[in-house]
DNA sequence: CGTTAGCACTCTGCATATGAGAGTGCTAAT
DNA sequence: ATTAGCACTCTCATATGCAGAGTGCTAACG
């Protein structure tokens, strides 16, 4: 890294930077000791203007365009010039004020830091879930929905929990399951992935064993990961295409989202709806239109699948694309979490597992 | 809804719809008749247009651009004449194979589903998880985590399941937690809202009282939302701006955001971290900057905060921001999932419940 | 009466020219 | 080392002309 700048040049460079991220404009030598006051001629600064281009640190569009930063330019002032910059009190006061508001719940706390970074930041905001270094077992249950279907909740030393449909080879009652449950808890407590396969060998029951392979299975996967899940926000902020800004708004406010499902999938309406934004209804969806359908037994388990997007889309296609993979999502719904199932697996091994 | 128009004029309208979705500008009656090989002239096209024209269907940019189809075309378009389209039978078989591949996990079909569609449509898709029509009870299972501090988890009928940090007044042994569990799930099995209130009198003890009304509130909330959570997909399809499509692909990618995250975090990197986009590594980050800091313990705990906005952003109040709410949620965590909290409430009740 | 050919008209988009403004590099003087 | 001065370059906004596309209208046609 560069670090035969004298002072001055310093100083020049950091203007051009900070003038640059205010205004967007290139900016030459008469504006900068213009707008700033210095105490030095315009050609002085046209020489040091000329020497920091010729490090790499300033470019030019053409000829007489002013100077804006390079990559390199924006990496030297960040690393040496950027100076402490603290929020203003109130602004901490107002973020703290929110933490401090939200119940005792980290999907929450999540969600709110990714708003208020994108919020305060003005631009996109990302947030990662807290995870352990490595994943230590802390406990399972087995709970049984009908038939043959179980559902296997992984809870894991960190508070991380993890849910998945097991389909067993015939129906097994609850009170065995939760035998199970049970025996494997002792077991596997605070084991990780490697003891986990350790201490495979204390286990006899071949239910248990298969259960065994899952949860290790799925402690790989999570170590395998490495990174929880992602909260975003604040999209909008750094999408300023008109057109395409309002999509994107739509797209990211949840509670926008959710009204419009609830509202054109009403238990009555059936099959695909096309919703044209623009008229009186809808009004946020100028010039978008969302293809949308319900999946699902609607007094059992349903859902919605659909596409946003301009209103010139390719509707012939869209439509059916929607309709094909809600019927898809409705089999897969109907027979894996409300019918008995068909097929007698207990679920195909994903094979780049570890054998145990 | 207009219902006047002549086979003629049906025609004609669903022709500029498809053509201008299609090459997305406006077509006049030369081309139009040239292009599909009309049975009539230009002349009498142009008396059409200027028909629809009159009934709303379409509009004209100024006098002489060809049309294009206003709000109203297109809905009329969509109702009565998109005809029907079937998926290529290839592209079903891909879905479909798609599918079963992937394991038994409600998570990831939807996943993939919203997935498949933003690759079929080229649009933005949207896809909710399955939810029953009303919340009813099925398991919770309370599990101490340290000290005072309770991992409680709720699983509702139809699979959904909910997790909840709790901060007890005093220490309970793992085996009381349990024992609660145990009679809360035989008191409240397959419970919707009313009927966890109904059987509220039923209990005496006071830990399981909070813990019902926790759970009784947790409902509540489930039942006001409607709409569980929401999959979003191929953002990147909408958005045309070249110089911000970039960074929307970076935000949307999950798996190259946590490839940075992990390389940028790394244990020995400590404090806030900005990545420059656009030089060898981060080639990706073209134009665009994060500004990223970890959060919690390294060997415990932790996860990561961050910006990501284009090169030109406000660095010093952004690093400022980011490392504000960085050491904040490092607060929250260490104090309530790490070490025992020093406050004693069982939590504040968020006061727009029922009381029961 | 519906359809068509023809025509004048309008408006955009493109290319070209022009001048003001901004900025530069260089040289010579301080 | 700094600065004043100057010739030069390049963009941007504006004006102008022209080709192309499309329209509406009228009159003729079957």
């Amino acid at each position: 890294m560069i670090d035969s700048l004298t002072d001055r040049q310093e100083e020049i460079l950091a203007l051009i930077v900070r003038t640059y991220i205010e205004t967007g404009a290139a900016i030459g030598s008469k504006k900068l000791v213009q707008r700033y006051g210095l105490e030095m001629s315009s050609a002085t600064v046209r020489n040091e203007l000329a020497q920091l281009d010729e490090l790499g640190l300033l470019d030019q569009m053409h000829t007489s365009a002013g100077r804006i930063p390079t990559e390199l330019g924006y990496r030297y002032f960040v690393q040496r010039l950027v100076g402490e910059f603290e929020l203003p009190l109130n602004e901490r006061q107002m973020i703290r004020h929110q933490f401090h508001q939200t119940r005792l719940d980290l999907d929450q706390w999540m969600r709110l830091a990714a708003a208020v970074l994108a919020h305060t930041s003005q631009v996109a905001s990302i947030v990662t879930a807290p995870r352990p270094s490595s994943t230590r077992f802390r406990h399972m249950q087995l709970i049984s929905t009908q038939g043959r279907l179980v559902l296997m909740v992984l809870v894991f030393v960190g508070g991380e929990v993890q849910q998945q449909m097991l389909s067993l080879a015939e129906p097994v009652p609850q009170a065995q399951l939760t035998a199970v449950a049970s025996r494997l808890n002792q077991i596997f407590d605070n084991a990780n992935y490697s003891e986990v396969q350790a201490r495979f060998s204390q286990i006899d029951d071949s239910l248990e064993k298969d259960i065994t392979k899952l949860i290790h299975e799925s402690m790989g996967r999570m170590n395998r990961r490495g990174i929880s899940e992602i909260y975003r926000d604040g999209l909008a902020n750094i999408v300023d295409d008109r057109g395409v800004l309002q999509a994107v708004r739509v797209f990211e406010e949840g509670s926008f989202l959710a009204s419009v499902l609830a509202e054109a999938l009403e238990p009555e309406s059936n099959g695909v709806q096309v919703v044209i934004g623009g008229e009186g209804r809808w009004e946020e969806l100028k010039d978008c239109t969302m293809i949308i359908a319900r999946y699902g037994e609607i007094d059992q388990l349903s859902g919605a699948v659909g596409v946003l997007g301009p209103t010139r889309m390719a509707y012939g296609r869209n439509i059916s694309a929607v309709r094909y993979v809600a019927n898809l999502i409705s089999g897969l719904v109907n027979e894996y979490y409300i019918e008995a199932p068909i097929n007698d697996l207990i679920e195909e091994t994903t094979s780049d597992e570890v054998d145990i």
